[in-house]
DNA sequence: CGCGCGCATTAAATCCGCGTTAAGATTCAC
DNA sequence: GTGAATCTTAACGCGGATTTAATGCGCGCG
């Protein structure tokens, strides 16, 4: 089943979206603000985000900004505003397609099949990464090590999965922290020397010698498979 | 250089097209019919299509559909028709984006830039800056000499990626240290001495004779790929 | 020729970030 | 309400990174 992830403010509009997707057989996750999208962005195996621009707390820009810090997953932007400059910012910020309201629910879905096409070719078809030590299946949130289960806390997970999907890229203290707790934290790194040790303590062989779960001083952490 | 095909009956049209992507950049070629266009595309290396719906000759959701039999050439179409049926048919017959007309130049570009963007993602996602000596990836925050990879401390690094994001431009001793450490340091050079010299040592062969970190004196570095 | 200036290089001294542990605080299930 | 799991907070030692200082080199200039 193909997960969408719903962006929008106006409870009615999404609900609507909400049912015309699930009608087409899409599995549906929503959010109404852009706090609360980031953060199921993150918990959840998304095909597509739709994200209404106009939001409570978060520009919409921004939102999209961040998401692209370390995802790729395809973005429709649904937006009233219908400017030359308002599109282009959102298309160069990482949206893929910006739809102005109102809008025809039939121009929607083609538009998001379109997308999904396109996606599919670079979906990698391995949701799940391997290490000569442990392995991860982004999908069923789950992580194993010598054939048993390893029972990680929700913290743990969602540092892990950051850096599992960004195979030996160098992601910074300040992303792990305000994707895990939120910008206000993006200063304190005592949490995250706190987690990373668990997880090592959990998964590597020699928490001394990390072998996949990399220390970069002074700038954040790495994962090698 | 990025290959585009515009495919247009309106002369006037296609010349304001091609005029406009030739200075964004793009190599340019034109069709004014379907059969031509179809063409056209067996015989450049293409990275887009623009597509105007209203051929004289072919349908142009038939000029879709035939391109796709062997290409998955990102298409844009352009139409004056602006039905949800419209969009849907062309969106579905397996064009990537729908603008309908009149359309500003700016929106057309960004949607451009969005496709090119999902479908570079495709080929080679390689930021990667290469000297003889040693090569730098932005984008994992990796530094590789002869196959093995080169610890740098979080100094070290930020200099690097200044002087590198700027190839061969003159970057000034001021520049550095604010950038670095910050306005209050923009006098003392001593620091970047001390740094520009363990950078040389991992990086440069030759350290009496930097090839890639030239001192430019009394002023300040330039990165020579 | 001697002097001063800016740069490169090295080594020592200082400082700071990291990993680690463990003791409260909080949340959650029942 | 109780207990277990999880998160927060604080403290400490170590090693590496930064700072600081000292030395040597080349060049222009008096």
């Amino acid at each position: 089943m193909t997960g969408v992830l719903v962006v929008d403010d106006d409870p009615h509009l999404l609900r609507i979206l909400k049912l015309a997707l699930e009608t087409s057989g899409y599995a549906v996750t929503t959010a109404v603000d852009g706090r609360s999208a980031l953060l199921a962005a993150t918990q959840n195996p998304l095909a597509l985000v739709i994200l209404d621009l106009g939001l409570p707390d978060i520009d919409g820009v921004t939102v999209i900004k961040e998401l692209r810090e370390w995802s790729r997953v395809p973005v429709l932007v649904l937006s009233a505003r219908h400017t030359s400059e308002d599109k282009v910012e959102a298309l160069d910020a990482g949206a893929d397609d910006y739809l102005t309201k109102p809008f025809g629910p039939d121009e929607l879905l083609a538009r998001l099949r379109a997308l999904l096409r396109r996606s599919a070719d670079l979906q990698a078809p391995e949701p799940v990464v391997v290490t000569e030590n442990f392995t991860v299946d982004l999908a069923k949130h789950r992580v194993s090590r010598e054939g048993a289960d390893v029972r990680l806390t929700p913290i743990e997970w969602k540092i892990l999965e950051i850096l599992v999907r960004n195979p030996e890229k160098l992601i910074t203290h300040r992303q792990l922290l305000t994707d895990v707790w939120g910008p206000a934290y993006a200063k304190d790194s005592n949490y995250l020397r706190v987690f990373m040790a668990q997880l090592r303590r959990k998964l590597e062989p020699d928490t001394g010698n990390p072998r996949h779960l990399l220390t970069e001083a002074g700038i954040g952490y790495r994962f090698q498979p």
